[in-house]
DNA sequence: CTGCAATATTTCAACCTTGAAATTTCATGC
DNA sequence: GCATGAAATTTCAAGGTTGAAATATTGCAG
């Protein structure tokens, strides 16, 4: 037993090459969601998190909860009653209590909302392809299937 | 001419693939760094934008700007500002005028922030090998290499 | 019915974040 | 010397974010 494993020697161990990926995973992100926060703020006078709301309810024509959209954005009950509260005001969102639950609100895109959304969405398309244009479509499906499989194995044990 | 080409018949877009990229890796990100800020307050009584500045201090021992780490960081100048001011506060950072240009403060680590940052640095690495465990070394090059290219693309032109 | 746990949401303090304006200090051309 | 522009940082308002505590409503066991 002179050596190591080879793994151990020769280059960095899968740990480290995790811890890497992590990394660039966490600045690819930062550089995208920065660019992102820009041109939505010029182009639209609008933010991410906001975005992110009429996308969500964009999807569920007949609307969702409150409580919904915080599970699926992954953000905190809090947060969106505080974004919802400025699309309100924008007039982008209606809300309404659910019907024979008053504790319940349910939140629509308003046809204004819906019309906003769709502009907004065509050119976050364009940005993105302007952003990822050079990753060929192999590596795109490649690094895709493994976030996604890296997903579905986090959260069927959380 | 009577079919399309079969890549638009097919199979979705490369632009489409990229888009999906692109959602699954702001959903990876934000899973990740939600776990990671949930266990830094609960174990170190810290925050990750914290960790972020302890780390890029800890490579460099002599000191760096603020703005060389609102550079390093991808983040605003002001924000460095609140975020040092905290950790000066806690003990875990010290600040001093450049010689001979009191416009620059030079920030370090103090002992405390270094011997708190390793701790705080051991955790971070079997929490990330606790998240990205099931992603194969291969897979983790692969990706890792894929994000790298992207960046540099990126920054390139920007 | 009534009390009580569960559900859905809001409120709030603390922190993070940006971008623009303000401040302080430095460097340089005249 | 000195104005004046550049450089480094701070300040500030507006918004995003969390987690914990508070509020309001519902469902249900007894």
């Amino acid at each position: 037993m002179v050596s190591a494993p080879l793994d151990t020697i020769e280059r960095p161990s899968a740990a480290k090459e995790r811890l890497r990926l992590w990394i660039r995973l966490l600045r690819a992100s930062r550089l995208i969601e920065g660019e992102l926060r820009e041109r939505l703020k010029r182009d639209f006078d609008s933010t991410l998190p906001r975005f992110d709301v009429l996308a969500a309810l964009y999807r569920q024509p007949d609307g969702m909860l409150m409580s919904d959209l915080s599970r699926f954005l992954l953000v905190s009950n809090g947060n969106v009653t505080g974004i919802i509260e400025r699309l309100v005001k924008d007039g982008l969102v209606s809300r309404a209590a659910r019907e024979g639950d008053r504790r319940a609100s349910i939140v629509k895109l308003t046809a204004t909302g819906e019309r906003r959304f769709t502009e907004m969405a065509a050119a976050h398309e364009t940005w993105i392809e302007e952003f990822l244009g050079d990753v060929s479509r192999s590596d795109a499906e490649r690094l895709s299937a493994t976030l996604k499989t890296f997903r579905s194995n986090w959260e069927d044990g959380h």
